[in-house]
DNA sequence: ACGATGATGAAC
DNA sequence: TTCATCATCGTA
C-alpha cells in the first residue's frame, strides 16, 4: 500500500506508555510501517489484544521474567516477537511502564488477517524482539490522522487455559 | 478436523 | 534431558 496521507507522524513513547487497554484500542485505524529493501509498506491495523500485567494468566510475562518475556518487563514501545506453533511469528508492542509487563498483539491488519500472516506479509521475525519502534527505520507505527473507526471487542483467541483471564473482552477490530 | 514444526518452561 | 504445550494457519 502506498502512503498516502499528508500528515503521517510516528508514535512515540508516550502513546505506547500508558493503560494497556487504552493502547490496544487506539491502535485500532493506525499504519503498521515496514521498511524493506528501501521500500516502505504500509498497513492499516484492524485487530489487536491486550496482555496485561503478571496476573493475567494469559500473558507469557505471568510466568515471570524469562529470556523469552523479558523485554515485555522492559520500557514501553519495543518490540515482542516470539514464534509461535513452530512456524509464524507474532507481534506485540510493549505497553505501560518500565517493570510493568504488558503488550498488544497485533492480530490483524488490512493487507492480513491473523498475527502469523500479519508478520508473515511484512517480513517480521525474531530479528525484530526488543527492538525500539520509536527509533527503528525498518518498522514503527504511524497515525494517518484519519478520525478513530468504530470499535468492537469481543474474548482474546486461544487462551483457553487461563482460567478466568480467558473471558476477558481484551480483544479489540473493527468493521 | 487436523498436522506441520520448533521454541519454551517445567519436571525429573 | 525429556516432555507437553502452544497468543497459528493451510488443507480438507
Amino acid at each position: 500500500m502506498i502512503l498516502k496521507f499528508k500528515s503521517m507522524t510516528r508514535l512515540n513513547k508516550n502513546f505506547f506508555a500508558r493503560n494497556t487497554l487504552t493502547v490496544a484500542r487506539e491502535l485500532l485505524g493506525k499504519y503498521l510501517v515496514r521498511r524493506i529493501n528501501g521500500k516502505i509498506v504500509a498497513a492499516k491495523i484492524t485487530e489487536t489484544e491486550a496482555y496485561c500485567g503478571q496476573s493475567d494468566l494469559a500473558n507469557h510475562a505471568s510466568k515471570g521474567i524469562t529470556p523469552r518475556t523479558k523485554v515485555m518487563f522492559g520500557p514501553p514501545g519495543r518490540a515482542y516477537i516470539y514464534l509461535i506453533y513452530g512456524m509464524y511469528h507474532c507481534l506485540n508492542i510493549v505497553t505501560e511502564k518500565e517493570g510493568y509487563p504488558a503488550a498488544v498483539l497485533i492480530r490483524g491488519c488490512e493487507l492480513a488477517d491473523g498475527p502469523g500472516k500479519t508478520c508473515r506479509d511484512l517480513k517480521i521475525d525474531k530479528n525484530f524482539n526488543g527492538v525500539d519502534l520509536c527509533l527503528s527505520k525498518e518498522l514503527w507505527i504511524e497515525d494517518g490522522g484519519e478520525k478513530s473507526p468504530i470499535i468492537k471487542k469481543g474474548k482474546r483467541i486461544g487462551v483457553d487455559y487461563a482460567g478466568k483471564w480467558k473471558d476477558k473482552l481484551w480483544r479489540f477490530y473493527t468493521e
